[in-house]
DNA sequence: GCATTAACCACAG
DNA sequence: CTGTGGTTAATGC
């Protein structure tokens, strides 16, 4: 077979695949779909398997000693577990789909292979990982030290301008889950967004948002 | 002290 | 699952 030479949603990485290591991985790889609240990677289980989400998305979240925490929010394409099947053995988080996703199966040994095998490739996917370390530095340091306003400021900036590309969106998170991903509780998520319409910075109802005053929004997510 | 912020609890829809 | 109100604790003038 060979699904992944036609597949048109390759990693940078995988572009960098000659031929007959595309061959090899598409024998070494099994797509599967998910649905809305379906676990793709469960935490503390063993993985075998790097994903790569071909469509949908996806949470990465961890059990702390108190609650749940939503590390990210991750958008395909995108690779998934990397860090924890190279880093550990036992799974560091779970993903969760937050809406349809569809993904791919890698087998370890076979990516592990390329990275030892195929510098460019090896090359693109450090750099992938560096850029989403950085990311996660800036997501850490504003959890840390903005004010509930500020982080659900710039979480609503993130779905707005990182996921959906759109001032109107669908939420594809509960109330519980946007407290999870922020630090917050899900009553302070409610009144601050409840706030943010009075004062038309956003309209929302239900889960439907529609960014009104993404100026206003900007200013509140900055100065925390 | 007094104000602000936000978590926790409870209860209603 | 959400929205609100009361209570309480921590933090900063």
């Amino acid at each position: 077979m060979d699904i992944c030479n036609y597949c048109n949603t390759k990693s940078k990485a995988t572009e960098k695949l000659d031929p007959e290591e595309l061959q090899k991985l598409g024998d070494n790889c099994n797509q599967a779909v998910f649905q809305k609240g379906d676990k793709i990677i469960i935490q503390n289980t063993l993985s075998y398997n790097i994903v790569f989400v071909i469509e949908g998305l996806v949470k990465v979240h961890t059990m702390g000693p108190n609650r749940e925490q939503i590390l990210k929010i991750v958008k395909a394409p995108s690779y998934l577990g990397i860090p924890t099947t190279f880093g550990a053995k036992i799974n560091e988080y779970s993903a969760t789909a937050i809406a349809e996703t569809k993904v791919c199966f890698i087998e370890f040994g076979v990516f592990k292979s390329f990275i030892k095998q195929n510098g460019q490739f090896a090359l693109e996917i450090i750099t992938d990982l560096c850029e989403r370390e950085i990311q996660s530095y800036k997501k850490y340091i504003n959890q840390v030290q903005k004010q509930g306003p500020g982080k659900i400021a710039e979480a609503l900036l993130f779905f707005s301008e990182k996921i959906f590309e759109s001032q109107n969106f669908v939420l594809p998170l509960t109330r519980n889950e946007l407290g999870d991903l922020t630090c917050t509780s899900r009553e302070t998520i409610s009144r601050i967004l409840s706030d943010f319409s009075k004062n038309n910075i956003i309209d929302i109802n239900k889960s439907n948002v529609t960014i009104l005053n993404k100026r206003l929004l900007e200013n509140i997510s900055k100065s925390g």
